[in-house]
RNA sequence: GGGCGCAUAGCUCAGCGGUAGAGCACUACGUUGACAUCGUAGUGGCCGUAGGUUCGAUCCCUGCUGCGCCCACCA
């Protein structure tokens, strides 16, 4: 017997998933979910829980189904934060950033994944996700190491990987470079600064709006626009830089906007892109003033050597003011560059670096998107992506830090470039080259982003490049769930790379699932203090609420937003189910026989129930199929509360509680018992399995608890009974009860108070009902059915029947009266909108038929109850 | 500047070319056996706005307004 209280906590920790994750059906159709990899410093947050509930429940819906499943888990190496994370523990310690070498660093981050890395990956058991994990991937390990190598080399053999001196987006504070998707803008409040720069040969000035000053050591001109009369005849001639008196000339570019600023613009091209952009068309030198910490280093007056930008800022801009060289100062809001991982301020920066070339790959990708054979969930997204695709530039793959996979490339003495999968195999190539066997080669210092290798990771996780059996199965036919936001860092270039080294696309769908945000509708971060915690949230609810209530709020096109006490939907709903099994199990209904066939069913409340079960299974499947896992939530938590708790139950009770059995006086009453026993347990059977996929450690406690032995997904077709009679039945019966509960509560009769009543109808399957259903009128209706009424009595309509509710006090007619008239108006302004569109023509011309005959039936019904509670007001007394 | 999404009950959200729905909240009543993490009954909506298409629009189309987001630019 089932705990009177429900406390998920005192079985949810009981289940263990390994095995039947790991369980494959290999001769079965395959389906397979790709996890994203969580970083390895990563802790399970709501949006993770959001993501792998919606994985974990397709997953498990598709393993009901006997589908091949593999659903394959992974943790990512995240190449700079793991890095920054351990040298932040290291420098706490007393280890200074940059004073370990290269293998000791490695060494220790290597200690600290050990020890502490992928905690995610047992938080994500708490919650139930079945992946199977003794397929259990890394980044970097050994197999993804050979991975990542090999498709290096392709790409760099296809001439679609280079290295180039390029400008990137720098963070000063990592000291690496980082891609443009890394880049976060942010508004920041900053001063504009105008300063004069002095015209050589001249007294006259020219006057340069600017927020960076500091950089104008490394100005190399001044641009106008052309077109700019205050400035056209300028062009051509010279100024002298501020502070460094060195002649540098005005040119004319487009670039140059007379709207902005003064209309005049330093051009520094070691840092800025557009700077850069025109230092280029016009063959101008580029002057770097900026070392890897940002700080100003070059040909620059001694006293700003080695000065911090911001100091720099400062001292540049009290020089000049000293000088008289500045004009004016403006406040202003601007949005700057940062880098999202370290929060630093980006400098734009002249680098040799390594790239992608993106732009070719980017083209099979849209291709396999815009042909469909890549469906995106809801299909919306898909635009992010073209957007993203069409304007791709050249990926910075290298990055200036130690923790990731290493390029692999070597340089010979005069800087030749060996790539190969190894050293040896580098080395050879140098042989080959230089004709001798004494080369000595280094390999390059720096690592690949760590988007690279996870946008191996459909394939690496498949063993690629070897061929296994999982990869010629499940490749290309998988499905991936993640956040919009990494549409471009992750997907695009799964798309790509997956294309580019197999030849096919690594997915066939990709659903986009929402943001999960805080009550109040704001992102949850942990500056703003609002971030949920969703291992509290199964401590306090319980695993299963937190997936049932993540599932229900998953619509698509809408961000969720969820407070703590959100979790309550799920978890008020499995304790209402906990308690309806508790109520089967005391009623002998929790065992099914294994015989038991519901087609045979012939009680009309049995029957209702089966139908009601086929229909919620047809509809739980199709929104399963569609993805709409709010859908299913709410097919479920229908079909359980309203139809089995609120009717069903309260229907069956006087059956189950009669006494038949004992006394065997009946037994036509004793099968009927037996009958409702069996749909009863047959259809909590039906609930266990359904409810599987979304709360499953419940389902295994009352699997366990019933002696249920094997789960599948029901099938809906098997169920064939014909039940319409019965459902019409049990439906009318059930109006009768809501306009008897209604109208007792409207006169204020007390719920214990047994009122005496008739029921008169001309259906006579229906008559046959509400004669054998004296007890359930009684229980919640509180109606005792009578042939004749002696005490006053007040008329119910409902459909073609009437109740009379006979009373033996008084009852304030005038109310009641009241009440009739203002259901009258309702139903005459209801007939007159059916009437007027029955007497239209185009109506009766254009619309469907089954529409008209369906307002034609809806007229006469209405006329009959008017006629009805007409009768009744004229003879209220 | 370019693009995307959203607007339905007090709140959170479903829905749909043909009588507007749920959960929460609220009001009233109700606990000696499934369940107060509950039950019963109720209150509450010109479905953002202006046009158009249609026999009929909350739903389809267009404009507008408001909110959110993405990309680009910013001397």
């Amino acid at each position: 017997m089932l705990e009177k209280n429900f406390n998920p906590k005192s079985f949810e920790k009981d289940f263990s998933f390994t095995l039947e994750a790991s369980y494959r059906n290999e001769n079965a159709e395959p389906f397979m979910v790709l996890l994203p990899p969580p970083n390895v410093t990563g802790s399970l947050h709501v949006g993770h829980a959001l993501c792998y509930t919606l994985q974990d429940i397709m997953v498990r819906y598709k393993r009901l189904k006997g589908y091949d499943v593999l659903f394959q888990p992974g943790v990512d190496h995240a190449g700079i934060v793991t890095q920054l994370l351990v040298e932040k523990q290291l420098y706490e310690k007393g280890v200074e950033k940059g004073s370990l070498k290269r293998e000791e660093l490695l060494q220790e981050i290597w200690l600290w994944k050990e020890s502490s890395g992928g905690t995610i990956i047992e938080q994500m058991k708490v919650l139930g996700i079945s992946c199977d994990f003794s397929r259990l991937r890394f980044t970097l390990d050994d197999g993804s190491q050979k991975a990542v190598r090999r498709l290096f080399v392709k790409l760099y053999n296809d001439g679609l990987l280079y290295r180039g001196e390029r400008m990137v987006n720098w963070d000063p504070l990592i000291r690496s470079a980082i891609s443009d998707l890394e880049v976060v803008e942010k508004e920041v409040s900053a001063k504009i600064w105008y300063l004069k720069y002095k015209l050589e040969n001249s007294d006259e000035f020219i006057c340069v709006a600017t927020t960076r000053p500091e950089t104008l050591f490394g100005d190399v001109a001044i641009a106008v626009n052309s077109r700019d009369h205050r400035y056209a005849d300028l062009i051509g001639k010279k100024v002298l830089i501020p502070l460094l008196n060195k002649p540098v000339p005005i040119i004319a570019d487009d670039y140059a906007d007379p709207e902005k600023g003064t209309g005049a613009v330093k051009i520094t091209p070691a840092h800025d892109f557009n700077d850069f952009e025109v230092g280029k068309r016009h063959g101008l030198p580029v002057v770097n003033i900026l070392n890897e910490r940002a700080e100003l280093k070059g040909e620059i007056p001694e006293q700003f050597q080695n000065l911090d930008r911001f100091k720099a800022r400062e001292a540049v801009v009290a020089q000049l003011e000293a000088e008289g060289l500045l004009e004016k100062v403006e406040a202003i809001t601007h949005k700057v560059p940062f880098g999202d991982r370290s929060g630093a301020m980006l400098e734009p920066r002249i680098t040799h670096q390594w790239f992608i070339d993106a732009a070719k790959l980017a083209i099979p990708a849209v291709k396999a998107v815009a042909e469909n054979k890549i469906a995106f969930i809801p299909k919306h997204w898909e635009n992010l992506f073209f957007e993203w695709m069409k304007n791709i530039e050249p990926w910075c793959i290298s990055r200036q830090i130690w923790w990731g996979h290493r390029i692999p490339a070597w340089y010979g003495p005069d800087e030749k470039i060996f790539v190969a999968e190894n050293a040896e195999e580098a080395l050879q190539k140098a042989i080959a080259f230089y004709g001798k066997t004494d080369v000595e080669l280094i390999q390059d210092n720096d690592v690949l982003d760590t988007w690279y290798s996870s946008g191996m990771w459909p394939f690496i996780t498949l063993d690629w490049p070897g061929n296994s059996a999982e990869f010629s199965k499940f490749y290309s036919h998988m499905i991936v769930v993640t956040g919009f936001d990494i549409i471009f860092f992750w997907i695009a270039r799964m798309i790509m790379m997956g294309i580019y080294a197999t030849g096919d696309v690594p997915f066939d769908k990709v659903y986009i699932h929402a943001l999960v945000r805080d009550e109040k509708g704001q992102k949850m971060s942990k500056s703003r203090g609002n971030v949920i915690d969703p291992l509290e949230l199964c401590d306090t609810y319980g695993a299963d609420a937190l997936r049932y209530t993540l599932a229900s709020l998953a619509s698509p096109g809408r961000d969720i937003k969820m407070g703590k006490q959100t979790v309550e939907i799920g978890r008020n709903f499995l304790t209402k189910l906990w308690n309806a099994v508790r109520f089967a199990q005391m009623n002998n209904c929790a065992h099914c026989p294994r015989d038991f066939d519901v087609n045979t069913v012939k009680h009309p409340m049995a029957q209702w129930m089966v139908q009601k079960i086929k229909d919620m299974v047809v509809d739980v499947e199709n929104s399963m199929e569609n993805y709409r896992f709010d859908e299913v939530a709410r097919h479920i938590y229908q079909c359980v509360w309203n139809s089995f708790c609120d009717w069903y139950m309260e229907f069956i009770k006087p059956i189950l509680q009669s006494e038949s059995e004992i006394t065997g006086s009946s037994d036509a009453v004793a099968s009927t018992k037996k009958e409702i026993r069996d749909v009863t347990s047959w259809a909590i059977a039906q609930f266990i399995q359904i409810l599987y996929p979304i709360a499953p450690f419940m389902a295994q406690k009352l699997c366990r608890e019933l002696g249920i032995l094997n789960l599948s997904w029901p099938n809906a077709d098997t169920i064939t009974l014909d039940s319409r009679d019965s459902v019409e039945k049990i439906d009318r019966l059930q109006s009768i009860i809501s306009a008897v509960r209604s109208l007792r509560k409207f006169l204020g009769i007390a719920p214990a108070e047994k009122l005496e009543a008739k029921i008169e109808t001309a259906n006579n399957a229906f008559r046959q009902l509400c004669d054998e259903s004296n007890e359930i009128l009684l229980r919640m209706a509180g109606i005792s059915a009578v042939q004749k009424l002696d005490s006053h009595s007040i008329p119910v309509v409902v459909e073609d029947a009437v109740v009379h509710l006979g009373f033996e006090g008084k009852i304030d007619i005038q109310s009641e009266k009241k009440r009739l008239t203002s259901e009258m108006e309702k139903l005459l302004k209801n007939r007159d909108d059916v009437v007027n569109r029955l007497n239209n023509k185009d109506f009766l011309q254009k619309a469907a038929p089954d529409i008209v005959q369906e307002h034609q039936k809806r007229l006469d019904n209405l006329n009959d109850k008017i006629n009805k509670i007409n009768h009744i007001i004229r003879n209220l007394v």
